[in-house]
DNA sequence: TCCTATTGACTTGTCAGACAACTAATTTAT
DNA sequence: ATAAATTAGTTGTCTGACAAGTCAATAGGA
């Protein structure tokens, strides 16, 4: 056995993956790709592989192929991984644009699930009661509030006394930065609500004006739920977009 | 040169397209699918063009894979592909599940586009005015109002004489049926407003209440925009949500 | 008996090299 | 000049093989 190193082992795919990506944001809309058998040799890849990794790519819109023509970015793109198919925190989404987040009214507390929030985690109705951490809090930018977001996950997977003072308030890159458990995925409902009294005085916005409200189900790589979290955002700070193929008939 | 056959000429990766969406609709989640090489032998193909496709899938998240394990159906995916990362006309949508749909409030005309309008088609400001073609119309169930929906296609695409009286309110099933232009992908932004004194009539709700509103550019396969679509939503009715992938660091 | 390695079968991941299909530009023939 | 044929370059697909990971069965030791 020998002494294991500290760097993280990465496959020739992942690491294809970034090489990908970071020749995507190096380049302009529009522009070629190196073919297929020069740039598989020059990651030092096989040429599967190098073409396994660009059609996921191209599955995600970022880059376009064209049989006997070439590979290149897609013109379509403005930002590359900026739209809701991706699942950033609010904090590094606000970075990237580089804003300044502040957290308020943060509140943390133990109990049991509600229906509702069972239900959002999946649990079967019925069942005994499910313990779950809750964490609450506003988001806001400059002092004026423009989300407020509410976490509900099983205690299974998060404590209070996991929450050390350091704490952004964001959930999902505190389990990004654990990495466990490691997560895959999300499935995010997409509603609009009428701001009640108690989101109202919250977000200091107008009783009854339109929220964007997103019911995100976060799923681990073994298809647990292990966060369900209600968003509620105050329209006019975010630009969320969604790329959609079309269903080829 | 041989007389063209009428079917369409489909390449093995479509085929495989279909067949393994059939299979994953045919089976529950959590399924194990067959092992590649066996999977492969019997759809007739290369288990290299077979890895493309289930990688295709496994981006979607309908599919997972793990190395030395298996492939197994998504247990996270109720219906394949009724998310908001496909997209479709509403008639579809609504035929999926059974729903009749009726269009009301038809409107058609040809005019220039406004700035605003010439900007969601993506022509760059101070260019020569855009004639485009304007379709409008309100999509009801049961005579109750659930869409507003307003197409703004150049006519360079789609002339007036083009919709003919089977014309259903879709220009998307239109483009399809036709397959010319061949579309890609849309850009889809997602807002909320309020209700304004012209939607809370033509779509039967409370001035002021909330609106869902999506803002999509539509793509052709040669990367040029052929419609800008908006839609308002009446809450409730649809169900939007959207498969996000996580940002592995 | 119980626990721990080891083995082996099975599956996905990666590799190498080759040829087919397609596109666009160039060249040739009419 | 126009149209057809050629050619170079690129993506699409195929074949067969081996590496790497997982899991259960088995053998060995306490």
């Amino acid at each position: 056995m020998t002494i294991a190193s500290h760097t993280k082992i990465r496959s020739p795919r992942q690491q294809v993956e970034t090489a990908i990506e970071e020749m995507i944001v190096a380049r302009s809309p529009g522009d070629r790709f190196p073919p297929g058998p020069e740039l598989a040799k020059q990651l030092g890849v096989s040429r599967a592989t190098l073409r396994e990794v660009l059609g996921a790519f191209v599955e995600r819109g970022a880059l376009v192929r064209r049989h006997g023509v070439g590979t290149f970015v897609s013109s379509r793109i403005p930002v590359l991984e900026s739209g809701l198919e991706v699942l950033e925190s609010i904090d590094s989404l606000a970075q990237q644009i580089g804003l300044e987040t502040e957290m308020a009214d943060l509140e943390v507390l133990e109990r049991t699930a509600t229906p509702l929030e069972a239900q959002g985690l999946g649990t079967p109705a019925g069942k005994a009661a499910l313990p779950v951490l809750i964490v609450n809090r506003v988001i806001a930018v400059a002092g004026e509030p423009i989300a407020d977001l509410r976490d509900i996950v099983p205690l299974k997977y998060l404590r209070k006394e996991d929450l050390d003072q350091e704490f952004r308030g964001s959930i999902l890159d505190l389990f990004l930065a654990r990495s466990s458990p490691i997560l895959s995925t999300s499935r995010t409902q997409i509603m609009v609500v009428s701001a009640t009294a108690k989101f109202a005085q919250r977000l200091k916005v107008p009783l009854g004006s339109a929220l964007l409200k997103l019911g995100a189900q976060l799923y681990s790589y073994d298809e647990e739920i292990v966060a369900y979290s209600v968003s509620y955002f105050v329209p006019g700070h975010f630009n969320f977009h969604v790329m959609r193929r079309v269903k080829q008939i």
